[in-house]
DNA sequence: GTCGTAATTATGCAAGCGTATAATTGTTCG
DNA sequence: CGAACAATTATACGCTTGCATAATTACGAC
């Protein structure tokens, strides 16, 4: 009848700060941002409450580093088979076909980049890094275009390298948030052939020859 | 010292609902759906909380007709000057141009979607609403886009057909988010200009030259 | 061992939430 | 002009939320 305190293990502050964004990641994409209340959080990291107050001053805090933690994962999973590619043109492809292929296209994980949009807007540090995600990624794209068009022959100033920067990230995430938020629309495959050829005519570059290794 | 009962003025049920669903809006598009109370909605309405018990029997049931609301006016808005152009290729300009350009670009619009995706997802009745608004979109973009192939001497066959519509679609959409997303990332016109390039390299077809009336 | 301390749990609080229901009041119609 | 009724206000309830603070306990140092 001694109400028996809960045992625990001592974890590592990375540890324990990497479950509770993990969790609170999970229940974003579950449930929405209302779902990830602070207790619900900490039931999922299987933890109490009080905890999370010790690493984190307070909820926002915590959703920022989960946001951070979301962008970089999906940035470094499209980016994943890319650099094995021998030609420029190859490693566009492969970066082309990543981003409308799961695991980068997925319902949790678009709904997940909409939940947070509204804390961008009115938070300033994660609106900071909402625009060098955009950025980051849209240089990263920028370098392999001009790789594979100067394998070409053809070297696009600047303004053009920008602008068929932009065009080509627009297809990809266009596609990459209708894959996500209506996977049913879709049959098998049909985004990737969608998307090459989508980027391909922009770029007048054929990339679907070079799409399968 | 008689505590004074607030005055009022008895509205058509129409208008009534009208105005309680555009405070919802302008509430979710300002701050997030979190600041969409029922409290915040009924002051920015001018009313008391109760009466919007009156009309929808459920706060939720008041979301669906604001999202309902917002994706239809979004939809007008993007074919307004559609129809007053005379060849299919300007058609198509013109509803390329209106979907990257204000007000259908626009940082509250891209919030206020981003804010009912969540919802979408959870709410079979939501969906359905989102994936019809989502296909008849493309409906209309598919049937200008035939047309203006046709109108060129190339007339696709169905599958050709659907892709091609994806593709744009998804140029136009990517450019809607991050023209809404990150406003001050594009100059005065650049996204008209790559909206306009992107889809007519898709299409092979010159959509610049007809952009202007 | 046992002692100190940081990690963790337990409990509580004030505010805000959506919803329910009763009391009023503006409007319409005879 | 008065009665009836729907539109509107007023008030309150129960729950959940984020945050604070005190009580415990696992674990490393010596």
């Amino acid at each position: 009848m001694t109400g028996e305190r809960r045992k625990f293990r001592r974890e590592g502050a990375d540890t324990r700060r990497q479950a509770l964004v993990m969790a609170t990641l999970d229940l974003i994409a579950e449930l929405g941002v209302r779902g990830a209340t602070v207790r619900a959080i900490a039931e999922r990291a299987d933890v109490t409450q009080g905890l999370i107050r010790h690493y984190f001053s307070t909820k926002d805090e915590l959703v920022q580093e989960a946001y951070l933690a979301h962008m970089a994962g999906l940035t470094e999973q499209t980016f994943a088979g890319v650099a094995e590619r021998e030609t420029a043109r190859g490693r566009l492809a492969a970066l082309v076909v990543a981003s409308v292929t799961p695991p980068v296209v997925d319902s949790a994980s678009v709904g997940l980049w909409a939940g947070f949009l509204n804390h961008v807007r009115q938070d300033a540090r994660m609106r900071a890094v909402h625009a060098q995600t955009y950025h980051d990624f849209r240089d990263r794209l920028e370098r392999l275009i001009v790789g594979a068009l100067e394998e070409a022959g053809r070297g696009p100033d600047a303004g053009q390298a920008r602008r068929l920067a932009i065009a080509c990230n627009a297809v990809i995430d266009g596609l990459w948030l209708e894959g996500g938020a209506l996977p049913e629309a879709f049959g098998p495959d049909e985004l990737t052939g969608i998307a090459l050829t989508a980027v391909g005519a922009i770029l007048q570059l054929d990339l679907e020859e070079v799409a399968t290794k």
